[in-house]
RNA sequence: GAGCGAUUAGCUCAGCUGGUAGAGCGCUACAUUGACAUUGUAGAGGUCACAAGUUCAAGUCUUGUAUCGCUCACCA
């Protein structure tokens, strides 16, 4: 009896669980089945071809670098569902892609070519453009090792690439449609401008530190004036002045001052309007039009001239005489010691705390700009959107999330499009003189074309739209809306109301019907993960340690949607045990049932049927539990069953009756045990898809649905 | 400056619509050629941040306080 059992269990599970010695042979088997594709399946008769459709975009990983803790939450997770609706029997397409991440990657490109001694301006558009093409699709190949190597599950024959041709096409003749719809405006604002990187940033680009710096009191006439920015004063002529402050209450509305001022005697014009703080040092302030965008604001309520202080390297014009030509560091000391000089300066707060704007990717100080740009009208677009969700079009399942989501909604800024950058979408308009045409081909001779490009979130907000073909390709009348839409909490404000409104926009319809917020991977002690703190762990080097099924479980347990998760190597290391677990529950159910015949009718103790009902019971909880994206609870769920309940308990009370006399019984609980391990293969699959199917293909074919665990039928209760 | 969240066993966290606390890891003891030491069995450990309130009954609802964290914001 000892023997025959040795021969009949496959020699593979004789020693510990390898996952390295079997990912990549799995992932291979899965590919070349072609059932990633929902057509191949339907094809094979494995999906009917009138059965529901779920459909996930990849949120498209950025073509510059590899996947990070991030991507590992965020593809499990999506592949998790992806797994799971497929084995249901669903139309199930999760279509994956890349982003060219604009800015982004034109600065990591920069930096690169620092490091090479050259710059790209005075570059060739072309040159550089091809440059970091080239660049891009060397770095994307390895972002889609990466998402192999995770075992994601996508359509690799629907991939898409934000700058492939139809896309450029399609997000042009967006930009276009908006245009005459009257939803986008080229108009002279005060934007966020990157002196170093020397492109305007949307609002959501750039980000606050707080500083502690100098605030300076300048004599200003008779006025006491504070900034924290005295190389932006040469051209102030206006002062203002709260209405109702009792300090200034003997001046008059536009009274005027003949004033001694850095560069000599000009002539100041005194404001009374509310947007003065009383509150705020002296209550008075002089104004900086082309510097400040409330300035700007205040310059146009009153006509205002406005004037250009500091150019577009961020250094001072000619308008500061003696200091032209001076980057702002190095000018603001001197401007301080002449005023000083003059008798000017009044006082310095040293200890003066304020926020000051960064961009978000290069940490550069931003400078106001006034510059003629494009921008998207948000006013109609958001409403479109909330009425979208006071509706119920589609939700947003942490609560947390929707109050936050609403309150940007409510309160968002026009949005500046254009970039200054030469790696992105080319906007589609033509200018002649004064004359503005927007459309894909050049109107004629003498028209020339807008040198810049959009922001990147005006086509990956388009992602949902273009991926599919909208609007004339099948898959868009299939697909869309599509189920969910699964992703960083970073991106609440960046790509969900964009993808939003555009969707609602051109479609009339919403691109997702469910909005799911994961939170940001932590190490483990709750800190963020960052190059400079060394404490980042990267999902393709855990799972090449400890498994890539490891790796995705450490992933899902215990990270509800909307909350932060604290990743360690302690809990992926937990998971490879569970995998090594599985493997031998598998060798010891599989040997203890060598001579079964899957053929014979059997007759189940009161015990066998409660075992099978306990197993009914993880089933539905399971099922359910990721029906309603709870993953987290689902995992857990069904580790805890197979370690503690089928290893634990069934498989110790089976000993006694496998090795009895009782052949009846035998034969029945041995008809139980292997029912308990193939249900649970196909409940841990989508999340553990490397060992479980690596163990499916040693089972024989007679316990199996399917060849592959990947399109088995998901059980029923 | 505003908003939001968190505070439960040494660590990381579950505890849905209120009824006298749970999991994983860690720890302690014991077991070991018997599917698996990437193991099993047993066990220790918490006045659920603090204060007040509602209730027959409160981690669970209300209010306030403290600490931590996140996000937003045109403060000269």
């Amino acid at each position: 009896m000892e023997e025959h059992k040795q021969t009949t269990i496959p020699e593979i599970f004789l020693t510990p669980y390898e996952a390295s010695a079997h990912e990549a042979a799995i992932y291979q088997l899965w590919e070349k089945s072609g059932y990633f594709n929902p057509d191949t399946c339907i094809r094979d008769g494995i999906t009917k071809k009138d059965a529901d459709t779920f459909a996930i975009i990849m949120p498209p990983p950025n073509a510059n670098g590899r996947l990070h803790a991030g991507h590992g939450t965020d593809m499990t997770l999506k592949d998790i569902l992806i797994r799971f609706n497929r084995m249901r029997g669903k139309r199930t397409l999760f279509l994956p892609g890349s982003d060219h991440a604009g800015f982004e990657t034109q600065g990591v490109f920069e930096k690169k070519l620092q490091k090479e001694g050259r710059s790209r301006f005075g570059m060739d558009r072309d040159q550089l453009y091809q440059e970091i093409y080239d660049f891009v699709m060397e770095n994307k190949s390895v972002m889609e090792t990466d998402l192999r190597a995770l075992g994601v599950s996508c359509d690799w024959s629907r991939y898409t690439f934000t700058l492939q041709p139809d896309i450029v096409e399609r997000v042009q003749k967006t930009f276009v449609k908006m245009y005459e719809d009257g939803l986008i405006y080229r108009g002279k604002r005060c934007i966020h401008w990157n002196p170093k990187f020397k492109t305007s940033l949307s609002d959501i680009e750039t980000m606050f530190e707080d500083r502690v710096e100098k605030f300076y009191y300048f004599q200003y006439g008779p006025f006491v004036i504070g900034t924290s920015r005295p190389e932006t004063k040469f051209a102030d002529k206006y002062i203002v002045v709260h209405p109702d402050d009792p300090r200034y209450a003997t001046y008059k509305h536009l009274q005027e001052f003949e004033i001694d001022w850095i560069n000599g005697p000009i002539k100041a014009t005194l404001l009374k309007d509310e947007v003065a703080d009383m509150e705020k040092g002296t209550g008075a302030m002089t104004i900086t039009p082309w510097h400040s965008q409330v300035d700007f604001e205040l310059a146009q309520k009153y006509h205002l001239p406005i004037e250009q202080i500091i150019d577009w390297d961020g250094k001072l014009l000619p308008v500061a005489e003696e200091f032209a030509g001076m980057k702002i560091e190095q000018a603001r000391p001197l401007i301080v010691q002449k005023l000083k000089e003059k008798g000017l300066l009044v006082e310095i707060d040293e200890k003066y705390s304020h926020a000051v704007r960064l961009c978000e990717r290069t940490s550069v100080v931003v400078e106001p700009q006034v510059k003629d740009q494009w921008f998207v009208r948000m006013d109609t677009l958001a409403k479109m959107t909330l009425n979208a969700l006071d509706a119920k079009k589609f939700r947003i399942l942490t609560e947390r999330h929707e109050k936050i989501f609403r309150h940007w909604m409510e309160n968002s800024q026009d949005w500046n499009i254009s970039r200054q950058i030469v790696w992105g979408i080319r906007i589609p308009a033509w200018f002649k003189g004064d004359e503005i045409k927007t459309q894909l081909t050049s109107p004629g001779t003498g028209w020339e074309q807008d040198p810049d490009t959009f922001d990147t979130w005006f086509s990956s907000g388009q992602w949902p739209l273009v991926t599919l073909g909208y609007p004339e390709k099948e898959d868009f009348s299939t697909y869309y809306p599509t189920n969910v839409m699964e992703t960083g909490a970073d991106l609440v404000f960046k790509w969900v109301p964009r993808m939003l409104m555009f969707g609602l926009y051109l479609t009339g319809e919403v691109p997702f019907k469910d909005v799911y917020f994961h939170g940001m991977v932590l190490d483990k002690h709750g800190k963020k993960m960052s190059k400079s703190k060394g404490n980042v762990l990267s999902p393709v080097d855990l799972g090449a340690e400890f498994g890539t099924d490891a790796t995705r479980m450490a992933f899902v347990v215990a990270n509800p949607p909307g909350s932060d998760m604290p990743l360690s190597e302690d809990k992926v290391r937990a998971y490879k045990k569970f995998s090594n677990k599985l493997w031998n529950i598998t060798r010891f159910t599989v040997a203890s049932c060598a001579d079964h015949d899957p053929e014979t009718s059997v007759t189940f103790s009161a015990r066998d049927q409660e075992i099978l009902a306990d197993l009914s019971a993880v089933v539905s909880s399971v099922t359910s539990d990721i029906d309603s994206y709870k993953m987290y609870l689902a995992a857990e769920n069904i580790y805890h069953y197979i370690w503690h309940e089928f290893a634990d308990k069934v498989l110790e009370e089976s000993k006694e009756i496998l090795s009895s006399e009782d052949e009846n019984a035998k034969v029945a609980r041995q008809r139980v045990l292997m029912n308990c391990l193939t249900t649970s293969l196909k409940l841990l699959h989508p999340f553990m898809p490397f060992v479980t199917e690596t163990i499916w293909q040693k089972l024989e074919s007679a316990y199996k649905d399917q060849s592959l665990l990947m399109v088995a039928k998901w059980p029923t209760t």
